[in-house]
DNA sequence: CGCATGGCCCTTA
DNA sequence: TTAAGGGCCATGC
């Protein structure tokens, strides 16, 4: 018999847990309907933890977190909204035991809009660490919140797709769904354009940059790497930001 | 111009 | 503690 009053209590946790000490250390799990199938989504009591596709979720979430999973009875507010727009907003993501850098990484890839795509190393440089250009590709190689972290955004700058935790197809898909002209990009890339200035604004962009798309053809010129657009006469898009990634 | 090859740096085993 | 390897990148034939 013990009177410390901290076991005690904990002894009491144990015959009666209150509710939200189970919501503290258990998670929710929904299956949800997305443009490349069916998702399964576990959620926190702080926000959308981990994001499945396919076969061997709950194996997954139990790998990989090591916490009870039980099912919910609704998704978490926002999630259905955030995965039909692409807007983030009213949902919350629980990002705990991600590193500094992991976390670094999936804020920039968050600045990169619907429609657009960038390259592993712009990501890289946004998030502050220029030369870890793989490093970057490994971290959102575990993304654990695809889709709502846009990590089928980032591209190679070489003008292929790369790849994805989903497969490099889902990734094409998603981008095609997005409105990604995939076949101008790849088209571009195969004459060594990868990016597009407009010489009556004198700004040079990314060519998804949605003020690129709208340069009209007779004042667009098209730029192998940023130092020849610079010598050119053109600054960096403040919008899509080339530049921050390293010089080709 | 296509391919090979170092380089880089963060994570995991 | 260290070593190996990855959703890459730039260079050099």
């Amino acid at each position: 018999m013990t009177q410390d009053p901290l076991l005690t209590g904990l002894a009491a946790l144990a015959v009666d847990a209150p509710e939200s000490l189970l919501e503290r250390i258990a998670a929710r799990w929904v299956r949800v309907p997305a443009p490349i199938g069916e998702l399964s989504v576990a959620s926190t009591d702080q926000g959308v933890a981990y994001v499945h596709h396919g076969e061997g979720f709950a194996e997954a979430f139990r790998k990989r977190f090591g916490r009870p999973l039980l099912p919910a009875t609704r998704p978490p507010a926002g999630l259905l909204p955030a995965l039909r727009t692409g807007r983030l907003a009213g949902l919350r993501l629980d990002l705990r035991g991600l590193s500094p850098f992991q976390r670094s990484v999936l804020d920039a890839v968050r600045e990169i809009p619907r429609g657009e795509v960038r390259p592993y190393s712009w990501v890289a440089a946004r998030a502050g660490r220029p030369k870890a250009v793989r490093a970057v590709g490994a971290a959102l190689a575990s993304n654990p919140v695809p889709l709502l972290v846009p990590c089928h955004r980032v591209t190679r700058s070489d003008g292929m797709t790369g790849g994805y935790v989903f497969g490099t197809p889902a990734k094409e898909r998603l981008l095609l769904g997005e409105g990604v002209d995939l076949d101008r990009v790849r088209a571009l890339a195969g004459e060594r354009v990868f990016y597009l200035a407009s010489d009556t604004t004198g700004v040079v962009c990314f060519p998804t940059c949605h003020n690129a798309r709208r340069i009209t053809p007779a004042h667009r010129h098209g730029f192998r790497d940023l130092a020849q657009a610079r010598a050119a006469g053109y600054r960096p898009c403040r919008t899509c930001r080339p530049g921050q990634e390293a010089v080709r």
